[in-house]
DNA sequence: GTACCCTCCGTACATAGGTACGGAGTCAAG
DNA sequence: CTTGACTCCGTACCTATGTACGGAGGGTAC
């Protein structure tokens, strides 16, 4: 018996959960599947890739509703649109990132000062976040 | 007559909305204000400053857990918890910033790919979420 | 055929950090 | 004294991304 590729196994497959199938399928990300053998949905090996397709996006930063613009775009003439897209999300990781560094550069200010002048009654770091 | 720091004009002062006053206060992160007048909340001029303080933390990247945190370690010898929690954030922040920059490299491939071989039919960067 | 796992569904819960609502009471200015 | 703005409270709601629950029915391996 040619096993089915039961709800169970394509998230075994893609290695998420059996309710993040169905969320996903609520929504949209996936479609509608056949339903043969009452009422137990049976999907193609492809939906294992779009599964993937979305883990992968979202370890990129794009989020669950990027993505769906993003499965709707593949084919000829939407490239430039995908290319937005990901120009679009180019930019704001970079600006998350010099943000991110001001940050750091902000705590390490506070761990030095806090290693070096470290006088009794107050501490430097809490002084510089109230000043 | 001197004007008294309600509610409003503290969130006022302190650059955020009245409820985000009372949900601090819920979470803990300000104290219960004394009431003098029927149930009305009065505040001094430092919890603007507590305010500011809890802003500023988390423009660093403190949740506010962390912050309740940092308010109850102001003093002497607790200073050293304090440097443990910065240096433990600083840690967090160089992850966070490592991983984002690993996303940009690929995205901008991504986006190079997108501009370069731009074969009719498929997308590059369709294509490079799908492998 | 029986035991056990799987699937179905809708809904509630989770995190974090607020934001909005509604009706009643109160303060302050004119 | 009236009017309008402010405050009170508890609770519901919001975004994003899932996770968990519970009871009923079905599939399958032995």
């Amino acid at each position: 018996m040619k096993s089915r590729m039961t709800i169970g196994r394509l998230a075994e497959a893609a290695g998420v959960g059996v309710e993040t199938i169905r969320f996903y399928q609520r929504a949209g990300l996936l479609p509608e599947p056949k339903r043969p053998l009452s009422g137990y949905r049976e999907y193609a090996a492809e939906d294992v890739q779009r599964v993937r397709f979305i883990k992968r996006s979202q370890a990129l930063g794009f989020s669950l509703h990027d993505i769906a613009g993003l499965l709707k775009l593949d084919g000829p003439q939407t490239c430039n649109l995908t290319h937005e897209l990901a120009l679009n999300k180019l930019h704001l990781v970079e600006e998350k990132i010099v943000a991110l560094t001001s940050i750091r550069d902000a705590l390490r200010q506070m761990v030095r000062q806090c290693e070096l002048k470290h006088k009794r009654g107050t501490c430097p770091i809490i002084q510089s976040l109230i000043d």
